[in-house]
DNA sequence: TCCAACTGCTTGCATATTGCAACTGGTTGG
DNA sequence: CCAACCAGTTGCAATATGCAAGCAGTTGGA
């Protein structure tokens, strides 16, 4: 029943894997980013993952089921990561835990702001934001409402870019 | 501004804190086991935490301003550790975090019961529970509203613990 | 008064994980 | 045909984890 693991608790079994540095900010660049090729991923996130590191985080969070991985009919050797239900289920955790970074500690504006309207919009905004993600990663239709979350998320994100070029 | 760190991302700045198997497993301890001693904490462990990390997760931890440490009076040597308000404001991350594992990971029922509790109660009764961890851990009086939400969860454990030893 | 048990840790050492940089084998488009 | 791009892999040094034992002090009971 829990042969492998430290204890059956569930924030102990969350802990076991996703408990490290990187998985949820791989996750959250799926999310957030939309990145969904290794390269991608690589090169355009913030913190700078080493290959290695993103190679061994991708498969385990595929042997969990967190994603899954197609291959990309434009070119052979590239594969394309999507969001599993259960990876998609992942947001109201990196929600909360950006809203308590983005409350607690030395945040900058630009990367702030999403973790703001996140936290503005409420558990609400969340489920309208897992429905697109529903959409984006796994091709379930959604009745739209006007602009996406996503979209909306990266218009604030750009705009405080803007301003602070500006200056 | 982000000297020494990776990014100013709030999900980047909150997982170098707390990205690891165990500083998250000694706040749950803390908040759900009451544990506000060293040996307490290490001999109650569900998972068995070594006394050195144990040691290191806590000077992290009160480095970071989430517990402080203050001398226990009924015992020179003894420490008695208690949240901050940064810290039981991660009761939301925690609760999430349970209600995830809860749904998609091999959660035994014993274990299992709080975060189901939680997730039912939802926000209403997250505010509620750390309400009570501001009385215990800062001494901030409330209305008390009848039993409290901490001895609710412990009745709940206690209570699935005791069906399963009559089969 | 003495001693066993308890207190919060620290130390030493083996093993596992992280992080960096270079490299591999293959694909694609011009 | 070749430079740029693709998803990773490999080797190695530095760091973190995990286990067991130990330490200096405190306490409570005989």
């Amino acid at each position: 029943m829990t042969e492998g693991h430290r204890s059956g608790c569930p924030i102990n079994l969350s802990l076991e894997v996703l408990g490290d540095r990187w998985s949820l900010i791989v996750i959250r660049d799926i999310i957030f980013g939309n990145r969904r090729h290794f390269r991608d991923l690589m090169t355009h996130s913030q913190e700078g993952i080493a290959s290695n590191i993103l190679a061994t985080r991708l498969k385990t969070l595929l042997d969990e089921g967190i994603i899954t991985r197609a291959d990309d009919p434009t070119h052979k050797q590239k594969g394309i990561y999507s969001l599993t239900e259960k990876g998609i289920e992942l947001l109201p955790v990196l929600a909360q835990l950006s809203a308590w970074g983005y409350k607690y500690l030395p945040v900058t504006e630009e990367l702030g702001i999403r973790a703001k309207l996140l936290a503005d919009g409420g558990p609400k905004l969340w489920a309208e934001f897992m429905d697109e993600l529903r959409e984006m990663h796994l091709g379930i239709k959604r009745k739209s409402k006007g602009p996406s979350v996503f979209a909306k998320l990266q218009a604030a994100y750009e705009a405080v870019v803007a301003k602070q070029k500006k200056k």
